[in-house]
DNA sequence: TATGAATGAGTCTTCATTCAT
DNA sequence: TATGAATGAAGACTCATTCAT
């Protein structure tokens, strides 16, 4: 088999299993089993254990980070919110369509040890400094109410995730519009859950 | 030493290693060295390595919950805004008392197994319902605007977690204000960071 | 078993078979099955297969010093013919007693990396050392005639090495008298094989 | 490329190879790599491992014999002692010349396996008998005197080998002079290191 | 209640060798 | 001749758990 095809074939099986069992409960016997290989193969593909799961999970953020695009400003684009929307749109769906790859970035890699904490903190960290650009120039537009930009920014990235795992794990939403998922949690954030002119006695 | 206070102490122990290196990465032998004690010992008050990580986890989770009141709609009591910033203060400065216990909760119990995830899976909804509880009472009193109120929940409990990580993890706000957090996570959540009156283009 | 004996069992057992089969040739499962122990129990002694055979190349070089003593130069003591030839026989009765120790001096312990190598090495020199001194001072007595003493007492040791081998590998010398061999050996490192005054052509 | 070419190319990388790291810490990706062949190409020129190693080693022990004459004792000939030196000091050169070979003579083929090891005691017997001869000649023409010709053979080579290590392992004598060193060697060997007429006392 | 020696299943990893192309 | 993907037996090492004392 051609070396490219087979390490990602090697890859896929490797995903699956990390996302349905995490990481110490896969072992190289399960990869190697599920994948028809020999285990000499596996190791003429990947360095070791650590290191297919780090391919897996840098490729995993990258494909997340190519789905979100700055909102271009042009006044041939679609509008703000719907750039915004899009980009959230386009996260849900890459998760939709593999779906081991949200269990292996919500559990699979958390607490592992200190060099994927890191790359995890750095990942979010990077979506974080993007939204807090945003928020920023929000407030020197007038649109976005004095705040802690970055406080505001890691609740929209809670938000997020926790709508991803809302759409996610929860059986009644997983065929809910990933749309209309992206309006509402924009929505929540850019106007929270009040009526208008209300507060909390 | 008296049987009680032997367990406590080894669980002191093992929180702290739990907390530093993880489940997997904390050994038997890691918290028998640092308990002092001898390995038949640890078998003497605790099943397995999982059964003292999962009492101390339900220790935690209790402590949490035991920390959220519902809120006191009584006249003599302080203001339902109060009352909310109150429990999420109270939970802050738990976890600011004992930092492990944020380790384990957010790394180190995450995706340990389909059990322990399921457990953590329990605790979170049952704290989106009391919340939807809330939000649903807010709706009906015309507090809170039409909305999913079980998709708002969730995104509060998105907000209240990620702003635990950057109170936790970011060096900046290790001496922050709990009260101000609490508000401030409150505030976004209720009236999103949109200027009164103003939405995205 | 009393840790300490259960290491002195596994250590001879782990003797016998690297003389036998050489580092390489000898497993754990061996050395486990010979000493019919399980696998972990010889992780309680040994941190790994290296440090084993470390500790038997130690104890080795060890026992050969503790066997060679100074030439002691007081009247009442043996003449210091006796006192070398002593030396020397006790050397070859360390070997006669423990035949392993011979093959894992002289092959096992041989090019197995740089460290063993370099302990080798010192341990050789030491011995060197030992002789150059009682070298040079022969020289001042007008006993030694000019000559390198290093280089002497490098070709002295590589005689004392060869006759080890003569003794143990040739089977006719295997019944030999220790001090027999000892005695020769000494001779021709002092008067050479050549008649006196004679020279070749 | 020529096929004897070819092979030599492989032989000269892995002598290198197996000289520097010894044959276990030398695998055939390392000789493949070095010599920029295919695995394929590799078992197209050897049988296996083993068999690089042993005509490496064959090849060795042939060019030493080679360099060794037996003295002639024609009148027209250089003196037996000019001979016996020559001898010496063309071996010598020989290492001189391919450091890597001293390493596997000394240290990569030693206690490799009982194969290997009877083929380097045979390498050195057949030295041995050689010397035995001369010494047994030199017993008959009254030069040498009465002594176990086969044990002081034995010593000679010891004496030889130490001599080896002395001028290769010892930076000092890096430079010094394959003859110089020769003659000293046979001298202690032929007159021992005592004065004339002395004694140990 | 406490000890700590013993266990052995399980894991990762290496590497000489083969063989279809 | 040459290639290099594939193999799988074999190796070292770990660690939660047990049990006789």
């Amino acid at each position: 088999m051609e070396p490219l095809e087979r390490k990602a074939q090697i890859l896929g099986h490797a995903a699956r299993l990390f996302g349905q069992s995490g990481y110490h409960d896969t072992s190289i016997s399960d990869i190697i089993a599920a994948a028809g290989i020999a285990r000499g193969t596996f190791y003429l593909y990947f360095e070791n254990k650590r290191s297919i799961f780090e391919e897996l999970l840098d490729g995993l953020l990258s494909q997340i980070l190519g789905r979100i695009s700055a909102v271009d400003a042009s006044p041939d684009a679609p509008s703000p919110r719907e750039q915004l929307i899009d980009n959230i749109t386009r996260v849900i769906e890459l998760f939709a369509d593999e779906r081991h790859m949200l269990e292996i970035l919500f559990k699979g890699a958390v607490g592992l040890d200190r060099e994927f904490d890191a790359k995890l903190q750095d990942f979010y960290e990077a979506l974080v400094d993007e939204m807090i650009g945003s928020l920023d120039q929000g407030q020197v537009m007038g649109l976005v109410r004095p705040c802690d930009t970055r406080f505001a920014a890691r609740i929209a990235l809670g938000a997020f995730k926790e709508m991803l795992h809302e759409r996610f794990y929860n059986p009644d939403r997983e065929d809910e519009d990933p749309r209309k998922l992206a309006a509402e949690v924009l929505d929540i954030f850019c106007k929270g859950v009040l009526e208008d002119g209300v507060a909390i006695p």
